[in-house]
DNA sequence: CACGTTGTTTGATGATCGTCGTACAATTGA
DNA sequence: TCAATTGTACGACGATCATCAAACAACGTG
């Protein structure tokens, strides 16, 4: 009952885009950039409820934006970063050092 | 009776990922980078009605990704290529070059 | 075995989205 | 002045989205 994990050149710039566009998924991606060792997806601290995490998750790996893989009742998770850097060269990087810049909030 | 333009500082990495996440939009910013010369709305070869191409032009302008310039009974439209290059430094490039690679068509 | 941990599934809700057609407003040109 | 052009405004429609709680499943540990 493995989920789906679309190839590399099956990886579609729109529901790339699309999955980045939401801030928790944001988060996901770069909190995975910056320590690039698989984990659980419960290790990330998102305010959103358990369900609302999974759902992320899926958007984020039929996206093609990360691998899911089972152990033990824990679901390790790494950013597929060489498919992405492949397929949409430097547009990871772009993006993560464009979530950098905090936001202004307007006066 | 101008639109709303919101200031570079105020552009939101999430709003511009969402405005380029579909299709229609990103081909108009395509054709925008192409050929930067203002050019008004109607000038846009898509495939949706009038109503659906004033919505996208508005998505694009209220992210900060396009000017809007009444002139007449057009509307001159540009890409605000310099701000989205100073807030998001390469996301632009990244995304348009990642525009021209052909979606594969699954077997 | 029983319990805690980890994550999925289901069903629901309210919001937003992409799309359309119709009607309208404003400008240009005959 | 009348008609064509260019674009907006207004609903409306079905689809998707982000979110939640509750129930469930699978694994590990006492």
């Amino acid at each position: 009952m493995s989920s789906y994990h679309p190839p590399r050149e099956e990886l579609a710039l729109p529901a790339v885009l699309h999955a980045l566009s939401d801030p928790q998924r944001l988060r996901i991606v770069r909190e995975l950039s910056l320590d690039p060792e698989p984990r659980p997806c419960g290790s990330f601290l998102l305010d959103v409820s358990k369900s609302t995490k999974t759902h992320h998750f899926r958007v984020l790996r039929e996206a093609g934006m990360i691998t899911q893989r089972e152990v033990g009742t824990s679901k390790l998770t790494s950013l597929r970063r060489e498919d992405l850097d492949q397929r949409f060269p430097g547009l990871l990087d772009a993006v993560l050092a464009s979530a950098e810049t905090p936001v202004a909030v307007p006066a």
